[in-house]
DNA sequence: CCAGAGATGTGATTAAAGTAACAAAAAAAT
DNA sequence: ATTTTTTTGTTACTTTAATCACATCTCTGG
């Protein structure tokens, strides 16, 4: 048997067919067999065998259509798996930020995990200004109506999700920012605050140096601790949260 | 009857239940009713009311547990219900470029719900770099491992989901491109091509002074139609593609 | 410690989704 | 045109999910 692919020709019926159910599943996000088999003029059982022969791409939720990637993998950041470590205490750690947030004001916001949750955690209503330089921070940020965004660009760098420009020197030279929200992958007393990469690191200190006020967000897990690029000391901060709560500098 | 929510104590068994409940959500994008019931340690009952008392986050779908607005509405983008429209002719559109697409070359790509498409076709092992300006494009070019991605940054722009930089002038100074696939509102013989907002035009015409070849990629229901301001004429162009297939300028 | 409200579990019941087998229709090939 | 193959629809059937009612348990405040 072999398999003949239309080339000028019209598509047949069937291609036709999954075509027009790619496209409504992208638009809706998930179809309800019955739905879909009205849309296109066929019977359930149609649409459901047009699902299993393309089951690479659709899927079956429950009598719903859904993309099949949107159960399994999905690779859009290397973040994603690290993500899930601590979590909560991630979470609680930008749930202690939240009371401290002023509207009208300008923050910097950080890579990472861990700010996500902060992003999450603006109220609607609050007008801000955020600059950031990872996709994940924006993708988020996105999604406040109120908040002005500003994203510095540059290279993408997929394991932290972010984009460092060609010179970090004064790239933020015509920011004013009142409040930077910096994470870290390691705390340590004696090392200090430390990152992962170097450009992680030369960008930290381009945003804390423009900044009023510098706030490090980390999990308690990051003490002790210690990464390759060193960016600050924990005297450069002047408040610590964890997920115990804020701790302001002497 | 009033609501106590408890502060400095110890979360309630059932708030704690929940919050791992959507963090095994937001992991696994998709949970079985049964698997988070043996994951945290309590009958599928309980995880329905749990999440039925919280609809506005987690919702059903057939079993499995999803987030509420995966089915719903989804908010990212003032694009997103302007995507559907001639959704079809723009995929096909996209599918007329990838065949002339080559490893090894640098993009540009330009906003708008066209070009999305390009991207989600371009072959997974194809090594290209792509320069964008539109946070849906990074977000699909993300997906693909080989592309490099260089994003330019700005202030964000919702109706096109851009950044836009502070100076356009030599932005892209420091860049040589091989191919431009620029997008479009309106295509017009004497009018040229046109676009909403003159931030966008300018960053068009950036991009195709940077360019060795100028790629228009629009849907037929294009032409005719005039939009306030006008980057290009069609004969600025060496490629116009529909998705009727290419054509290729005198 | 005990009363009472809220939270959780269990099993029966109902509704819905998934499957299989076969008949009918359409398309392709001869 | 007619045979063959593919595609589609229908029905009955099996499995799975959703709902309900009620019993049990667990906190909390007096």
């Amino acid at each position: 048997m072999q398999i003949e692919h239309p080339r000028g020709r019209a598509l047949s019926r069937k291609e036709a067919r999954l075509q027009q159910l790619r496209d409504a599943v992208a638009k809706h996000k998930c179809l309800h067999v019955r739905d879909a088999a009205e849309l296109l003029d066929v019977s359930e059982m149609t649409i459901r065998r047009d699902v299993y022969e393309n089951a690479e791409i659709l899927q079956f939720l429950g009598g719903h259509i859904v993309f099949a990637d949107a159960g399994l993998h999905r690779p859009p950041y290397d973040l994603a798996h690290a993500a899930e470590l601590n979590e909560p205490a991630k979470r609680a750690a930008c749930a202690a930020c939240v009371p401290h947030l002023k509207s009208e004001e300008t923050l910097f916001v950080d890579c990472g995990t861990t700010l996500p949750h902060l992003i999450n955690l603006i109220p609607n209503d609050m007008e801000l200004t955020i600059i950031c330089y990872a996709l994940n921070i924006a993708d988020m940020v996105v999604r406040k109506p109120k908040i002005k965004l500003v994203m510095l660009g540059g290279v993408y760098h997929a394991p932290t999700a972010s984009f460092y420009p060609a010179e970090e020197d004064h790239l933020l030279g015509s920011f004013a920012i009142n409040r930077a929200y910096i994470s870290a992958a390691g705390v340590d007393r004696q090392l200090g605050v430390t990152c992962t990469t170097f450009r992680e690191a030369a960008l930290k200190r381009a945003a804390m140096a423009r900044s009023q006020e510098k706030v490090l967000v980390v999990d308690k897990s990051k003490f002790g601790q210690v990464k390759a690029a060193a960016f600050a000391h924990l005297t450069d901060f002047d408040m610590l949260v964890t997920e115990e709560g804020c701790s302001f500098q002497p």
